[in-house]
DNA sequence: CTTTTTAATGCAACTGAGTTGCAAAAATAG
DNA sequence: CTATTTTTGCAACTCAGTTGCATTAAAAAG
């Protein structure tokens, strides 16, 4: 049920957004009770945004197994509006680190912010 | 005097790490404060690292105008030690959205943990 | 040098995201 | 139906970061 907030699957909610919304149907430490499974279970993915959020948006290729974490994010410094981006990011080859998974949030102004 | 705690240049501290480390010599609201300061003036800039908290680093070739932020930074999921690489990295094109800076956290193990 | 103004610091209280412990409720097993 | 396990709610807590205000230090003006 938590799952069909995410009405388009590619825009990301932050913890607390999903927590005001889902305020009358269930507790706030349900909410992240909830997210942390579905994490676990490759179901959706979580990231931190430009203000130290933790932000949550649907997996397309997710598995428990392996999580497809190489895809940037977009958030607009105006309105904060998060996106996923469903291109791959190359990421580069580090000496000495051996690297599990990456995060890229690309800021900047959005669509609607840039009139 | 703040500045004389990075030690290598490439690797950053957390504000925690930089108030607990300054605590003697000042106030935690200063060592805020003065960060801020630092990281208008191009001197120092600013990430938020894999547990959200805020992790500065001194800057190479920023100033007050321009941030050059589209390089990567690594953090290590055992001990925590966050590093900043040299190199830019190369920014997808959004098309609709503007950006501004970039934040590229490669998350995975050091040297030191490799073992 | 002394006064006035401005900027830098300290302190304490606060904010708000995220966590924890424990009890109550719900679901599942036997 | 009873026993066990899982899920939820609630309240209290933690801790990074902020804010307001008083104090001190430093700069500028006279």
């Amino acid at each position: 049920m938590l799952l069909g907030i995410f009405a388009e699957k590619n825009v990301a909610l932050s913890v607390v957004d999903l927590v005001e919304r889902l305020s009358e149907q269930m507790n706030k430490t349900t909410v992240y009770r909830i997210l942390e499974r579905l994490e676990e279970d490759g179901i959706v993915h979580s990231f931190i945004g430009l203000d130290g959020l933790k932000w949550y948006a649907p997996c397309k290729e997710c598995s428990h197994e392996h999580h497809v974490d190489a895809h940037p994010h977009t958030q607009c410094s105006e309105c904060g509006k998060v996106t996923c981006l469903e291109e791959e990011i190359e990421l580069p080859n580090v000496p000495g680190f051996e690297i599990s998974s990456a995060e890229l949030l690309l800021i900047g102004k959005c669509q609607n912010c840039l009139n």
